[in-house]
DNA sequence: CGGACAAGCTGA
DNA sequence: CAGCTTGTCCGG
């Protein structure tokens, strides 16, 4: 008989965000730090985690039943930064790297084979760091060389893409040269079982492996690896720190690095950067005839070069509808009515100019001409799709996010941005106004815009393989993120986003976490005297500081109210 | 979170 | 003052 054991557990209860320490008897000894146990909790029976080996005393409680496997005890550390990062409850974190079902039984791991010779050829080493790499080029190649760099190693390679279905198809073609990979929740047992390579979304930042001996992160820049429900952790944020502590090489791509991913680094080009980028054609519509529809001629020409090709969809138009917003244009000299202090797009209220800031609500007339004769710019979807179709003389289909209409697309496709998601191909894509994402009131904005030409590339391919054209309208052609876009060359964005982040102290030179519900003014009162400055946002309070740490341990320093409280740390 | 128990409110 | 609501505390 051994000595009397007892361990420490979080339970799933989140609200209750502290450990207590449990009995182990004979029928619960085979629990390990990390596993999933039910034990009665004041009164009541819950499920919760192993955290750690505690002192036996004679008054605990018993635990009551080991209900299986849970995260590795090597990831238990991380999940602890994590929760204290993002100031939220440790056993969210646990969730999110326990499996959906209960799992009691684990399959062996097989070991990381070698490449075949023939996939290997097109392979070259890549230094780990962040990669500068065009959208239409396929990152395969740099997934294979990361996995044969560390394919010796202990542990298993993480492979991150944006999305779930990106991940199936990947998935397949790392299978097909010979890589064992394990994805999705309903192998999770694989994953905490130390498979070579693990492919998924963001969630796979939390997969359960023992040990990670690299990671990849595809498109690191996208938004779709930032959390938006409480809390917001983000992949590469967490995939920084696991590497770190895993001490394993992490490769971040992206087409327009950030000041965040680059985190005070450097980036490299990887591939053919600006050959990969797809033909611009850039349109200024404040020099097209005023009696051309919502394409001008040079677009027509483009959708019409495109309808000769062999695409089952040839033509997509793309409007990005950003809130109810509406954007004004001279009706004389087509100048856009914008703010004269921020320069975001101005719209009309009571018969006034305003921005969404309310900077300078002004009178009704143009700043460039004096002109006091204003036009509505903006359409939505249907009327668009009715236009291009007379327009073009062809049917169109209409996609939005919310019609995910099945079946068919006619070969001209008008929609927001979820055609994305929709085609995969074709000879064109038209931007009919592509200063929606110029003057975006956000920061990102600039950023946001290239990527999007960057999925729209996606569908039509790289200039220098003579693929289609991507079409912008725009009253803006002399912007900066134009020029970029039709070099191919983002050196000057990126530097200068950086210069920005620095001169604002935006992440990463300044942390942000954003306080609302009903008890954030409670809170936001106890954070006084921190090294911190609050002020007000549209939901609440925006909390800045020069730093994560400083930002997290005043949060945690501050007392909780009993309303309820959102804390978004950035 | 949710149960326990205490303190406050109400009505015949 | 029973019977109910609302508040505060605490869990191993």
């Amino acid at each position: 008989m051994g000595a009397a054991r007892a361990v420490r557990i979080v339970t799933e209860v989140a609200a209750v965000d502290r450990p207590f320490d449990y009995l182990v008897t004979e029928r619960t000894d085979r629990v390990a730090v990390g596993d999933r146990v039910r034990v009665d909790f004041n009164g009541r029976s819950v499920r919760g985690w192993v955290t750690g080996e505690a002192t036996f005393a004679t008054d605990l409680k018993p635990l009551t039943k080991w209900l299986g496997y849970g995260p590795p005890a090597s990831l238990l550390e991380l999940l602890t930064w994590a929760s204290e990062r993002w100031y939220s409850p440790l056993s969210r974190f646990l969730v999110s790297s326990s499996p959906k079902r209960l799992i009691t039984d684990l399959p062996p791991a097989p070991e990381a084979k070698a490449l075949a010779t023939a996939v290997l050829s097109g392979v070259y080493d890549v230094e780990p760091g962040v990669l500068e790499v065009a959208p239409t080029t396929d990152p395969l190649a740099l997934i294979l060389a990361a996995y044969e760099t560390t394919r010796e190693k202990e542990g298993s390679l993480l492979v991150l893409v944006p999305t779930e279905s990106w991940a199936g198809r990947l998935r397949g073609r790392l299978e097909q040269r010979g890589c064992d990979v394990a994805s999705g929740d309903d192998q999770w047992d694989r994953m905490r079982a130390g498979w070579p390579v693990v492919v998924g979304a963001r969630g796979t930042a939390l997969a359960p492996v023992p040990k990670v001996c690299g990671a990849v992160v595809i498109d690191a820049d996208d938004e779709a690896y930032r959390s938006t429900a409480a809390p917001t952790w983000d992949a590469v944020t967490m995939l920084r720190e696991r590497c770190r502590r895993d001490g394993a090489p992490l490769w971040l791509t992206s087409s327009v690095p950030s000041p965040t991913l680059l985190n005070d680094g450097a980036y490299r080009s990887w591939g053919d950067v600006a050959g990969a980028w797809p033909k611009i054609i850039v349109v200024d519509r404040r020099q097209s005839d005023p009696h051309d529809g919502v394409l001008a001629r040079e677009s027509l020409d483009a959708a019409h070069r495109a309808l000769q090709g062999g695409d089952p969809v040839a033509v997509v138009v793309v409007l990005q509808r950003l809130g109810d917003g509406r954007l004004f244009a001279c009706a004389k000299c087509g100048e856009l009515a914008r703010c004269g202090q921020c320069g975001q797009a101005e719209e009309e209220v009571d018969d006034r100019l305003v921005c969404r800031e309310r900077h300078e609500p002004r009178a009704n007339f143009c700043r460039a001409c004096g002109a006091t004769n204003l036009k509505r710019l903006r359409t939505g979807v249907t009327t668009l799709a009715r236009d291009v179709a007379a327009q073009l003389g062809q049917e169109v289909s209409e996609v939005t996010a919310t019609n995910d209409l099945v079946g068919t697309l006619e070969r001209v496709v008008v929609g927001t941005e979820a055609v994305w998601q929709r085609v995969r191909h074709c000879g064109v894509v038209i931007f009919v106004d592509f200063d929606q994402y110029l003057l975006a009131p956000r920061s990102s904005a600039r950023r946001g815009a290239i990527t999007a030409v960057g999925k729209a590339g996606r569908l039509v391919g790289p200039r220098r393989e003579g693929g289609g054209e991507v079409v912008l309208q725009t009253r803006r052609s002399e912007d900066p993120v134009v020029d970029a876009l039709v070099k191919g060359n983002f050196d000057e964005i990126i530097d200068d986003d950086v210069k920005i982040a620095r001169m604002l102290e935006l992440a990463p030179y300044g942390a942000e976490a954003d306080v609302s519900g009903e008890g954030a003014v409670a809170f936001v009162d106890g954070l006084r005297g921190a090294k911190i400055s609050i002020s007000s946002s549209t939901s609440g309070f925006l909390v800045r500081a020069s730093d994560v740490a400083t930002l997290t341990s005043a949060l945690r320093a501050a007392p909780r109210p009993l309303a309820k409280v959102r804390v978004a740390v950035h």
